[in-house]
DNA sequence: TATGAATGAGTCTTCATTCAT
DNA sequence: GATGAATGAAGACTCATTCAT
């Protein structure tokens, strides 16, 4: 089969993967970029930074091994997008469920905060977990994202407004700083988390939902000791 | 004709690596063993797992390409040992620093022991992170060390201990988990390392000197909210 | 904006190697995968499985070292194509000069099995004798070729079976067993094949081409044995 | 520990092996050379030459990596002195047994040539067959043994030379060529042990005792045909 | 613009051979 | 002569990237 002379003649459109084909929304400029960034976040949630090629992207995008040079400059380009977009996502949902000052006691608050932080945590180290080992990619990262966006970031300081907000209705004491209370949170739910996936022999899925479903039992002396220290 | 007596004194050996001759103590069975292990130390801490290349290896080890195969039955062999022999190492060291209870008041002895995590964390994390994503290595790390030598358990049981000692001298409250606050400060120091790692453009070392030097200023607010939690 | 009906005409398939432009039938989709049988069946003819690396492959295919790869899991798979469409060629080509009974003498039969024995070893070995110190190949050989298919047992049963229509017609004695018949004849061959492999200072190339060209003078004792053997 | 100035005033004598040591005869010039192609031979009848590595060999010899070049110039000159030493003594032990003429009737003098026959191809092929795709070795190994003392050729001339005694007896027909019923013998026997080898997962050594433990009714259809054809 | 085969540098590993001791 | 660690040239295989179609 030989190609036709003056092909581009009958080239009306630029073509459409098969995927995405008979598929609402396909023909917006960038629904392939979308596609590719999504699958690429389920392998890496799934398999790691480590096990991620182009290939395996490509195939379980059912797309051909070369478009997504169409769309990012190489494989690093494409890794970098789908970790700023995930992590963007996980940070809206995960503000979204900061508790309220005021609406239950501040036990409570403090249960509920901990076990905000380590689903977070669960959520967002075997993302990043990868990027520990390539400051390289970590940097394209965080240069990618506006700052203000950073993931973290934004929950950290929901967390501490939650905290100020508790202080300023005097169920906090004033003798301590809202920020070394933050720290402690995250810092105990990524120990919890990061030990998890190095001991057990979780891939990070499991992790995940082993750490959402951590009880209020064990959460108790972490919540108790947090209590004792804000208490007034 | 008989053979002389101290044939001993003739003993042969076999070359030795040019990189080592004229070394002292490289007419030690395993002193290549022991080079290449240091070498692995210092690309690992420097580049990551992910940038460690027998060839790399070799190359900074100013050895052949094969040599490492009379050491190691594989290359992960070799990443192994190198990480249980500077775990073990970092273990001892920050176990000998651990204070003794009633040798200071609680909060200093707090602020002792948030200094020794962090320093701590500062080691281990450059030279642990690679294993995040690769469970099978972390496996045959735990294997190697024996039990009880695990660098972080040890340390984590030292601390432990020294808080139920301040607990039964009645500078501790009964009322609170002194795993609970181990796990506190391990996390604390974790989240403030590994933050330092990616944000800041440090390679793994510097991130190891700048922790630290953190002042204690910059610790008093994590020093007193622990020292609020364990006051009795 | 609909996508043009005949899409098909456009189908765009991927480059093609560079040895096999402007060839025809180069555009099967095969066309490769055939081109590096064929090598490999070159150059194990020629040197022998234990000097047949892919590299030694790629060069001769005037091809990337990768590509292999992209057609068989790995180099044995590779070999083992190879191998069993040769033998299939080789036991259909030779399948079909076996002699109909009653259409020549008893002895001329037997001049022409012999010849055909022979010819068939002197083709056959040089493939298969590779084999000989690798019989996890051999096994992979036999599991991919239908079990009937098998090129000697083919010939084998041909063999037999004209004898036994020879017998039926009063030529061949009921006396003797058609397969130690048989036996004897492949045996003969292969001996005569394989002796002038190894201490003639021929490739496997010149035994095939001398062996054939063996004048029935040469074989006449052969053929005298056989034909006393089965006289009635 | 360091080397003594002057060494060789303390070396009267040249240095024995370790694993020689203490043994009788050991003092002979060549013992060690003796020792590294008889552990040769084993591993080569074991393994095959695929799987035999100079460091294999020194190992199972319990001798040093390096002292098979004081007495070979490479590999495969042991290789080769360790095939013609077996052999030698191969074809040396079966002409012991070729049957004497007169001494029983023919066709149970023909069942020993069989079995004859297929013990020494049991034997030789496992140590041949390595050679098969090195045709290299094989033209060193010709050229090392003096042409009249190949194995094969010698067992051959033996059968000869029975087969022709029998004739001169008037048991054997002069109809036929002894050389063809000779080829007939050894091919009928390599085809037996080479497809055994093949397609059977036996390994050298349990070819050989299969082979040769073959009982006489599997043979009796092959004597049969060989016994019509000489019988006067 | 999408395709997917082709490319080739790079990875880990083996092993015959050398050579200081 | 004997030792055995060091050498380095292959070998099989992977995978990010290119490019003719």
């Amino acid at each position: 089969m030989t190609w036709p002379d003056r092909e581009w003649l009958y080239r009306p459109v630029a073509r459409r993967a098969r995927v995405l084909r008979d598929q609402q929304g396909s023909d917006q400029p960038q629904a392939l970029r979308r596609h590719l960034v999504r699958v690429t976040q389920r392998l890496l949630a799934a398999h790691g930074l480590t096990g991620l090629t182009t290939r395996g992207i490509a195939r379980e995008a059912e797309v051909s091994d070369g478009v997504l040079y169409n769309y990012f400059a190489d494989k690093d380009e494409l890794v970098v997008a789908a970790l700023a977009e995930q992590m963007a996502e996980l940070s809206a949902r995960f503000r979204a469920r900061v508790p309220v000052a005021g609406q239950q006691d501040l036990r409570t608050g403090l249960l509920l905060l901990v076990r905000l932080c380590i689903g977070f945590q669960a959520e967002a180290l075997p993302v990043l977990s990868g990027l520990i080992s390539r400051p390289d990619l970590f940097h394209r990262l965080i240069e990618q994202v506006h700052t203000g966006d950073q993931a973290a970031q934004l929950i950290w300081a929901r967390i501490v407004d939650y905290l100020d907000a508790e202080c300023e209705l005097g169920n906090v004491t004033t003798e301590i700083d809202t920020h070394a209370v933050t720290h402690v949170l995250f810092g105990a739910a990524q120990l919890q988390v990061l030990a998890g996936m190095m001991s057990g022999s979780l891939g990070p899925a499991e992790v995940l939902h082993g750490a959402r479903t951590l009880d209020d039992d064990a959460l108790g002396p972490l919540v108790t000791l947090l209590f004792r220290a804000c208490r007034p």
